[in-house]
DNA sequence: TGTACATCAGTGAACGCGCGTTCACTGATGTAC
DNA sequence: TGTACATCAGTGAACGCGCGTTCACTGATGTAC
């Protein structure tokens, strides 16, 4: 059966986008080819015409789900008033929400520990999502330079999606929620810039 | 054929052991049983007049790893001037000697992601484990009342275990020290107590 | 306009492998007599 | 002291299953004539 001019762009498409939420409530070695490719209704075969194996498909979804992440920081901001950008990302990011939807959310709260025992390519994949995704956020961090405004930005990140792992973990709402609360409290004060106009 | 009467206790103990490093340098998922048993020179039959099954090993390894990470923070104590006790908690978590062997480390920052995964009882004696070394960690922290003390310790544990597993993660040896250096910096200046003594 | 053919996204059987778990068994040695 | 037997830690074949990957194939449709 032969299909219209754009569809295997847009199975393509689909694949991806199936397999970073996969990837991110299943872990990647809980996610196989032959689940994938039925979540999209083909079978496993037709899977190899799209990518060169499973190794290609968690580098090319890492660096998606980076992007995808800077774009749900993007929104944050947004909505956010002027001067208060930095607690709105802390707030999206340290929310309820994100913790129950881990499929939609930041992949190195979920997949990081697996990263780093993954090859060179996905690694490197990994390694250049991170950065870029630094850059952007060191833009409404405080710090009298850029590497100053980026170590912020890393030490942000890393405390963030620590959390985040931990109120994941932990089997008692009540202590996962307060994990939470008080870590948008810290990380908002910590990193809050100077009262502007 | 028979074996001595501490015989099977001390099988049951080098598998345990044996469990903790291979789940903290495969995951949890990336361990088999057979394997495992092939590590302590058995059969993989054997393993069921030791364990339930795995999910009860993984609920094992999990307390075991936590009383490790609470005998090594203790032993880092040991060594530290009076008064300096937090820094030497964060100088010997974010070190690279503790980021290149994870399988003696903290579990947290290994398998928090897929212990959120886990059955009831995995996630109950995570959750145990957790409280139990804040409790510990808890009067090295600064803070006007218990509850605050707890709070910053929770803090700190995030953290570190988020710094540690993106310092993993990432595929640029420099870029992965420069992490740890400036999260050792932050955390320490961040939490430590006002001068004594 | 009508026919023949090339294209190529997707199919599904098959590969060797490892997984967790069960269970009838083995056989060295401690214990009872 | 010597013999018979019970114990029980560990063995290994077998179970059904899912894994990633390969490859000869199908068949609808776009294109060439």
């Amino acid at each position: 059966m032969r299909y219209s001019a754009q569809h295997k762009a847009r199975t393509h498409a689909q694949l991806l986008k199936e397999a970073t939420e996969q990837f991110r409530s299943q872990g990647l070695q809980g996610t196989g080819i032959a689940k994938l490719m039925g979540q999209v209704g083909l079978t496993h075969g037709g899977f190899y015409g799209h990518f060169e194996g499973k190794d290609d498909l968690v580098a090319a979804t890492v660096t998606r789900m980076f992007e995808e992440v800077v774009e749900y920081r993007r929104k944050a901001i947004e909505g956010a008033p002027k001067g208060k950008e930095l607690a709105a990302i802390v707030n999206s990011y340290l929310s309820e929400a994100h913790r129950d939807h881990p499929e939609k959310g930041c992949l190195i709260s979920v997949l990081a520990p697996e990263i780093a025992r993954q090859s060179t390519s996905v690694r490197r994949a990994y390694t250049k999502g991170f950065n870029s995704q630094i850059d952007k956020l060191a833009v409404y961090m405080p710090g009298a330079d850029v590497e100053e405004r980026r170590r912020n930005a890393r030490l942000l990140i890393s405390g963030m999606s620590g959390t985040m792992m931990i109120a994941r973990a932990v089997n008692d709402p009540q202590l996962s929620n307060q994990i939470l609360a008080q870590a948008r409290e810290f990380y908002i004060s910590a990193f809050e810039s100077p009262a502007r106009g």
